[in-house]
DNA sequence: TACAGAAAAATTGGATTCAATATTCAATTC
DNA sequence: GAATTGAATATTGAATCCAATTTTTCTGTA
């Protein structure tokens, strides 16, 4: 086991990470290398390294001699990103179901009873997550996994935090036991059919409210 | 439309890109900074930046103060690799098919045609895409198809050039024409399946070649 | 000879400096 | 007054320089 020594720049790509996925720096901010220096109390070499790796993964986009911007999802690109993963969770679970145990039952109902009692939502969105992949880790499939958790977290900070659960958290726990049920009921099919309605009625959800605030903010702009 | 500036950063990254996707730079190699950056003519400093990019993009793997290797995949990774490409590809076909349109046909026709007289390998791998992304382009789904086409370059790098196609062009051959036949028929749920087994037998083999080749280096490195 | 430890060399990580490019804004022209 | 040009400023791109870490080599000892 060979301990990764920190370095300056992938504790800065982990911080940037950090706050791009957070939303606390949301779609098409401009992040100046001297600044983001100074604010770090680094110089600009690790800024930069940092930058063209968060650009490979996608969270940054860097035009040359302009500069970076946190990158951005079209509704179009948002919607194919909730296909991708309907197409890819449906199958983890499918490999997975057979080989759920009662202990993973009981800590994903525990996920679960955590979702509807805490109302923060930061939180939320990671016991969501967490609900999501206890039920797929028997499947050992570590690379769509982390896939798939990618794809989920990248297109989640484009909803500002307000909007992102709005009247769908009900909904959502709703939809959860009962993937949970169908689980234990031991029927692939009609558990896999009800995952990739899941995650497409959410998706559906999301753009509906996001066309409807950018439509908000576009008057407002007019006015 | 901005013309994006080439930057020496840029350059690099596309340069050793090409030489590990090729095989010119096989995995495990060691990538020294200052002898890439001779051999560039450049200084080290796009070279780093080049190189956490490319680590980003999982070609590269980098060791605080050690350096970078050309990254490897286990033969599990591999296998997962082609499974994933193989719930994707099969997603791309079943909602490309009902918009496939006649010169479509003729275009993926007249690649069959190369690639069976054509009998350079390097050329038939780049073939074999295009031939696989005409059927998926009407799907019009461009992230699934960019991160497809990168799991396939990426996978297909592992195989030294001699091995890759070793007695599996012609029946890659058969399979391609019974895929096209299969789509012109409008049998979609037989298509999917015809190139979910394509891939899935591609894998096997591949891998059965590669097991076949690290017992031989095995057996070379003992003697 | 085999091994442990220290000095030397090689290599990477990061800061500073210089060069190239883009942006801003005032002066000028129509 | 609006558009345009060009100098001044700001910002990024890349080379050089210094520091930290690792690897190699050398040396002495059992």
């Amino acid at each position: 086991m060979t301990l990764h020594r920190v370095t300056t720049t992938g504790r800065v790509v982990d911080l940037l990470r950090e706050q791009i996925l957070s939303g606390a720096l949301p779609e098409a901010t401009l992040l100046r290398q001297e600044k983001l220096a100074a604010e770090f109390g680094v110089s600009r070499v690790p800024i930069r390294e940092a930058l063209h790796q968060l650009e490979a993964e996608g969270l940054v986009t860097m035009q040359s001699h302009k500069g970076a911007v946190v990158s951005s999802l079209s509704i179009d690109d948002l919607e194919e990103v909730y296909e991708i993963r309907a197409r890819l969770e449906t199958w983890l679970l499918e490999q997975s179901m057979p080989l759920l145990a009662e202990q993973r039952y009981r800590k994903a109902e525990a996920l679960l009873a955590q979702m509807v009692e805490d109302r923060r939502d930061e939180l939320w969105s990671n016991l969501n997550w967490d609900f999501h992949a206890t039920l797929y880790e028997p499947a050992n499939r570590p690379q769509t996994l982390a896939l798939v958790r990618k794809l989920y977290l990248n297109a989640y900070r484009h909803f500002p935090l307000p909007i992102r659960l709005t009247g769908s958290r009900e909904k959502m726990n709703r939809e959860h036991q009962v993937l949970l049920d169908l689980c234990r009921q031991g029927d692939v099919a009609r558990a896999s059919a009800h995952l990739e309605q899941h995650i497409l009625m959410g998706a559906r959800h999301l753009i509906s409210r996001l066309k409807a605030l950018r439509r908000q903010e576009g008057d407002a702009g007019r006015a």
